[in-house]
DNA sequence: AAATCACCATACGGCTGAGTATGGAAGTGC
DNA sequence: GCACTTCCATACTCAGCCGTATGGTGATTT
């Protein structure tokens, strides 16, 4: 139980240079804590959170409980480290599509890509669904937030009151949690590309008050 | 491990009779598979499925694990029971509101009601997050199904096209789920019954198109 | 080359929940 | 009032996971 250790940035190196040979699971011989957040975060998205054990997840990764417990002190912390992570990317994610100047074309850009790259939300999904838990709930909470801010904004530049952006936000975003809810666990609307792509016209056209 | 016993109605109808003299957890001496029933979709409300264990149910019903094995053979079987007791209940709502015959109305009456007494959508919400859980499943699928059903035949009839009816049921019903994960796991929009009532309006508005 | 450090294996104790076995105490039919 | 059924308690076994203790090995440092 000796958490937090120190990385030189010639530890990190090296262990990337061993990544770009090693392709799946060959097995590398040493860990790092970031491999096992990695780790964490796809368990989570294959099985969800309940799934996220330390022994099974060291059983994935080829290696014993003994490697985990040098990296973090407890399982609560590579929950919190995993969360923290993919808090980080999802707000960059954000943050590229905020930059779009045209509030219309910037709307339909986010309706698009969710609607596309449906793979990518699986561990929102997947946190969704354990938002009881008391080190996910804050995480979900900010994110939440930032999104609703980012839509609420964008409909208020194209035209509408504060008030009924602020409730169009809130059933955009509630139509985007419950599609990821229903499309991915259900295979509700069997998806086939060209349909998807027509429901999110119609989305769009509903959700987007015409110029 | 016998199960599947008989009830008379003789029995059925000595157990009314307690239930209504024995006001919360005044002990009743026995027990029968209904109880057990009725504890698990509570426990499954405020816990959610993964809290569905034996023991953990028999110490809240003031009883021990022998109990529970002699109404059902395994944990499986009382989930799987608890959910179709569930189902048929979620059925008979739906139906009353089925009964409405002008569409609009219709359509109003079922937002009304799902805003106002969110509450007993718990359980939904809690099945909701356990879409991956082989028993869950198909009950959520016919459930998901004959509401789909309901709600594009409402808008079929207040006049879209019957490809907009199905893609605004799905929207609507993806809204309902989000809302759902939302506004009940997170307190997302702090809903003080004054704002919330705005937001149906907002959302009916939105979803419902003009006469 | 010796010492140190970073990472990991092995082995253990404790807890919790799924099922099983068995016997006992209420109610029921005759 | 006696056999018989129904319901439940007690007391196990078995398995999985958390966290700890401790020692080992390869790489790095000096």
């Amino acid at each position: 139980m000796q958490h937090r250790p120190r990385f030189t940035s010639a530890a990190r190196s090296r262990y990337h240079a061993r990544m770009l040979q090693a392709a799946e699971k060959l097995e590398r011989s040493r860990l790092t804590a970031a491999d096992w957040e990695a780790g964490a975060l796809d368990l989570i998205a294959e099985q969800g959170i309940a799934a996220l054990a330390v022994e099974p997840l060291a059983r994935k990764l080829n290696v014993t409980k003994g490697s985990f417990y040098w990296h973090f002190a407890t399982r609560e912390a590579l929950l919190t480290a995993a969360l923290r992570r993919w808090e980080t990317h999802v707000d960059e994610a954000l943050e590229q599509i905020a930059a779009i100047a045209e509030p219309r074309e910037r709307l339909y850009e986010l309706f698009r890509r969710t609607g596309r790259e449906a793979k990518s939300h699986v561990i929102y999904s997947a946190l969704l669904r354990a938002l009881d838990h008391p080190s996910v709930q804050p995480v979900m909470e900010r994110v939440s937030q930032r999104r609703l801010a980012f839509l609420s904004h964008a409909y208020c530049q194209v035209g509408m009151a504060r008030g009924d952006a602020l409730h169009r936000a809130h059933l955009t975003y509630a139509a985007y949690v419950g599609f990821l809810q229903l499309a991915l666990q259900l295979g509700m609307p069997r998806l086939d590309h060209a349909d998807l792509e027509a429901y999110v016209e119609h989305v769009m056209s509903t959700l987007i008050p015409a110029r």
